[in-house]
RNA sequence: GCCGCGGUGGUGGAACGGUAGACACGGCGGACUCAAAAUCCGCUGCCGGAAACGGUGUGAGGGUUCGAAUCCCUCCCGCGGUACCA
């Protein structure tokens, strides 16, 4: 045994010094152009493939967390794979630096958000080469840099030119605390995202992305990409498709048409009322003469000074009144009565609807509340009795419809597409899809975001900044408070300006973007990072893009990884781009919790901050442990103990480095067989490693188990990168290393080099080094190892004999025995014979190369 | 409520319908050491047994199968998403 020890700083200090010194992780947007890293691996010297292996760009605020680490180390190790696996890989990075809490910390302390964010990004920059991530440097980005906003602006404007970009006023979300609007997507469960405040629904004039113009694409193409289940049914139910149609009901009394949308037309002959939202402009209209005037301001006014959570509670007793009006049902020629009541929503569908309450829960809860007729047109098909007590809500065939003139008898399915066709025919309905999806609300009126590239002008109204006058650059002002319009507003310098279209005064917009705007195209300009002629050159991106392997939060399911698919979408249609989706593959992490089992917070006092542990046991650790914590798309519990066991295992495997670094005797075999040139500074010396030509004994065992590793490891990284189990397999290598010191040297030293050879994406300074200490050659420079078929099987396996499916004995058998043979060695096992004394033998079941399993009574 | 995902030792977790518990943590024992740490080796689901071995065991209950953690049905529990969306 060496006296020296696995010391984890020296080496990761030495070995991230060769990377940025050399450019390793750079690649060109020209093939062939690469640094170290990028070099080619396939048999005929090119990379026939690219890979973009991508996550989820970093919020810079403070230092980065354990968390932002597992996503590296995720994305990481898979880059490193597909880098030896004959890919050119682009893996950049890059900064989402605007944001509230910067502008918060800056209200607080004064100090200026750029001050604070380029702080942080320091610490991030820092952190990650100090984890030695693998990555293109040279491709670095910040959202808060008017190089980036320049274009974010420039996207902006080209959406607006197609109409993508609009202003509206409209009943929008606005969070009193952070003095903003925020986009549907950001209020949960009534409150703002991000500070938890509730939210009050208010009339302003906002800008929105026109989102729900894709929506049917949005939808349809989940069925293309290769996304976790889960966030794909995410973005579904957000988008909330719906097909149904709309129907046109008539106030005789006034002359006017309310259409409404259902889900349900086949139920339409058991409307027997009619509710609108107390948001319907036509409210007032309606009441006004009636009896019940005063009552329905009454109600509209109480229902408008609710809360959207008191409002949105599932719980609560459905309430309403009269307006004092009918309205004719189409079908029937009945007169409704119509009604106002909070549970009908402006937001969707027409804001107002047929209410069916036989047939729909908060329909028949309404009608039983206020006596209202209800009527049953779907029943049974075998003539049973509906429950009573609520309301018979199916469309399945085993029903049918009742009460419904000439469409009785029909199933609801089949009822539906006819009286569908029948309201078309007659010209008060036709078939109607509607969306849960909103357009997205995305100007803000807060100060640390991009300038919105608008001016108005007196004479022109609203007009674009011309292209070459872009960046409108964010000034700088003394006072951040948001005082319900932005602090920009504050900037007369900068807000008063002159038309571009007629020179004449004018003023600039003055609400910033929605940070979500600057990461819907990030990955985008990554590709051509620094083109100051364009956002990016389409020839480019028809290289780079769609990104190959996306890793990130699921927090992120719906907010960004929508608004960056419409993104793309929308650049599609106008030629910018050729793809249809950003993102071909995501992974979503799970988070790393404390030690205590709970979501880390600085209140609980659980936080793991990951610089201490880097110092103490090496980033190569850390990483490696957090890989090992379990499947990595799950939640997992911090575990100091277990951060050791994996600092333990790089130490057995550098241990065993050094010892066969230090051995020069035996066991080179020549050059490994697909390599092809090994021209780094230490190619002199070159003593390259191969599996021995014919081993036995414990070298034919260590021989064997290097390939089942490989096996393993490369199965992880095709598969679900299931990277727990890829570094057990380099454990169980290592330990059989210790378990068989003796074995001819040979087969230890590739023993030895293909665990690290296979460690190396996990914890690429310690695989390294040690693949360096036994081979003198670099392991990112080495095509990934490849399984000998021939050693993966055995000559000979363990049979596994069964009684009746209870394991009775194990015997050694020659592999691909016959059937026969299999069946007599098990009917003379010990075991066996013992547990078929008084028995007859009823069945042999024998699987080839596994087991037999004897049936007896 | 609806949709999705889960439930396996003391813990994290392994296991194409074919040996349940790989690997790691923890625990116990041993080697080394004056001693401790570090390191190395062994044992470790539960019950019985000195051991051989036997029984039992993957949330509960049924079913399919020669054989079920795995497939099917019913139920219970946990997590995530979503919810007057007509």
């Amino acid at each position: 045994m060496s006296e020296r020890r696995y010391e984890a700083r020296e080496i990761e200090a030495k070995w991230q010094a060769v990377w940025a010194a050399e450019g390793t992780w750079e690649v060109s947007n020209r093939p062939g152009q690469e640094g170290a890293g990028q070099r080619s691996h396939s048999p005929d010297g090119a990379r026939h493939d690219k890979s973009y292996v991508l996550e989820m760009l970093p919020y810079p605020s403070g230092e980065p967390h354990i968390g932002h680490m597992k996503n590296y180390a995720i994305g990481d190790a898979i880059a490193h794979f597909r880098r030896r696996t004959g890919h050119r890989v682009l893996h950049p990075m890059g900064y989402d630096s605007f944001g509230l809490p910067a502008e918060n910390n800056a209200i607080k302390t004064g100090v200026h958000p750029r001050a604070a964010t380029e702080q942080s990004i320091a610490a991030f920059q820092k952190a990650f080469r100090s984890w030695g991530v693998s990555i293109d440097w040279s491709r670095e980005i910040a959202s808060h840099e008017p190089e980036y906003y320049r274009w974010t602006q420039w996207i902006f404007l080209q959406l607006y030119r197609r109409g993508l970009a609009y202003r509206k006023e409209s009943a929008v979300n606005w969070c009193p605390n952070d003095q903003t609007v925020l986009a549907n997507e950001q209020v949960v469960d009534g409150r703002c995202e991000r500070c938890g405040h509730e939210v009050e629904l208010r009339q302003l004039e906002q800008w929105f992305f026109r989102i729900t113009d894709y929506a049917d694409r949005l939808l349809d193409d989940l069925d293309r990409i290769d996304w976790p289940e889960h966030v794909k049914t995410m973005q579904r139910n957000w988008i909330g498709r719906s097909v149904g149609a709309e129907v046109n009901f008539t106030c005789a009394e006034l002359g006017i048409d309310y259409p409404v949308f259902t889900t349900r037309p086949d139920t339409l002959f058991g409307a027997t009322f009619f509710v609108m939202a107390p948001e319907h402009p036509d409210i007032f209209k309606l009441a006004a003469g009636t009896a019940n005037e005063q009552a329905v301001h009454a109600y509209v006014n109480h229902a408008l000074a609710e809360s959207a959570e008191d409002r949105g509670d599932i719980e609560k007793t459905k309430t309403g009144v009269f307006l004092g009006r009918t309205i004719t049902n189409p079908v029937t020629g009945e007169e409704i009565p119509m009604y106002v009541a909070d549970y009908v929503l402006m937001e969707y569908g027409t804001g107002a609807i047929m209410a069916v309450p036989a047939h729909d829960e908060r329909d028949f809860a309404f009608a039983m509340a206020y006596g209202l007729q209800i009527r049953q047109v779907v029943a049974p098909r075998d003539g049973s009795e509906i429950p009573a007590g609520e309301a018979y809500v199916t469309k399945a065939d085993d029903a049918i419809l009742v009460n419904s003139g000439e469409f009785n008898g029909l199933t609801p399915k089949t009822g539906f597409d006819r009286i569908v066709h029948w309201l078309d025919m007659e010209g008060i309905g036709h078939p109607s899809v509607n969306f849960r999806l909103r357009d997205w609300l995305v100007s803000r009126q807060r100060y640390w975001g991009c300038p919105i590239p608008i001016v108005y002008c007196d004479e022109h109204g609203m007009v674009p900044v011309p292209e070459d006058q872009l960046p409108v650059e964010l000034p700088d002002v003394q006072d951040y408070q948001p005082k319900g319009r932005s602090p920009l507003a504050t900037a007369e310098d900068w807000v008063n300006t002159t038309c571009p279209e007629c020179g004449g005064p004018a003023r600039r917009e003055t609400d910033t973007m929605d940070t979500f705007v600057d990461s819907s195209w990030y990955f985008l300009r990554y590709c051509d990072a620094h083109n100051d002629d364009a956002a990016w050159d389409p020839a480019v991106l028809r290289e780079w893009m769609g990104v190959d392997q996306y890793i990130g939060g699921v927090e992120h399911a719906i907010l960004h990884l929508l608004y960056a698919r419409f993104f793309v979408k929308a650049l599609a249609d106008m030629d910018l781009l050729d793809v249809q989706e950003p993102f071909n593959a995501l992974f979503t992490q799970g988070m790393i919790l404390g030690p205590d089992g709970q979501k880390m917070s600085k209140s609980r006092g659980n936080v793991i901050p990951p610089t201490p542990l880097i110092e103490k046991f090496g980033a190569d650790s850390v990483r490696t442990y957090i890989l090992n914590m379990g499947p990595p798309d799950q939640d997992a519990a911090w575990n100091d103990n277990a951060l050791a066991g994996a600092h333990r295992l790089l130490s057995r495997l550098w241990t065993l480095g050094e010892e066969m670094g230090s051995d020069v005797s035996g066991g080179v075999t020549g050059p490994l067989a697909t390599q092809e040139d090994a021209t780094g500074p230490l190619a002199g010396g070159d003593e390259a490693v191969t599996q021995p030509a014919d081993p036995t004994g414990d070298a034919l065992t260590l021989v064997r188990k290097a390939n089942w590793a490989i096996d393993r490891v490369t199965s992880e990284f095709v598969g679900r990168f299931g990277f727990h189990n890829a570094i057990a397999a380099v454990t169980e290598l290592v330990n059989d290393l210790y378990r068989f010191p003796e074995a001819e040297a040979g087969a230890r030293r590739f023993a030895v080099a293909t665990a690290a050879s296979l460690i190396f994406p996990f914890a690429p300074h310690v695989g390294a080094e040690a693949f360096e200490m036994v081979t003198g050659r670099r392991a990112w420079e080495e095509p990934w190892p490849a399984a000998d078929p021939a050693m993966l099987v055995a000559d000979s396996f363990e049979l596994v004999c069964q009684v009746n499916g209870k394991v009775r004995d194990r015997v050694q058998a020659p592999s691909g025995a016959s059937r026969e043979q299999l069946q007599e060695l098990a009917l003379a096992a010990p075991g066996i014979v013992a547990h078929l004394e008084g028995h007859e033998v009823v069945k042999l079941i024998v699987v080839p190369d596994k087991l037999v399993n004897i049936v007896v009574r």
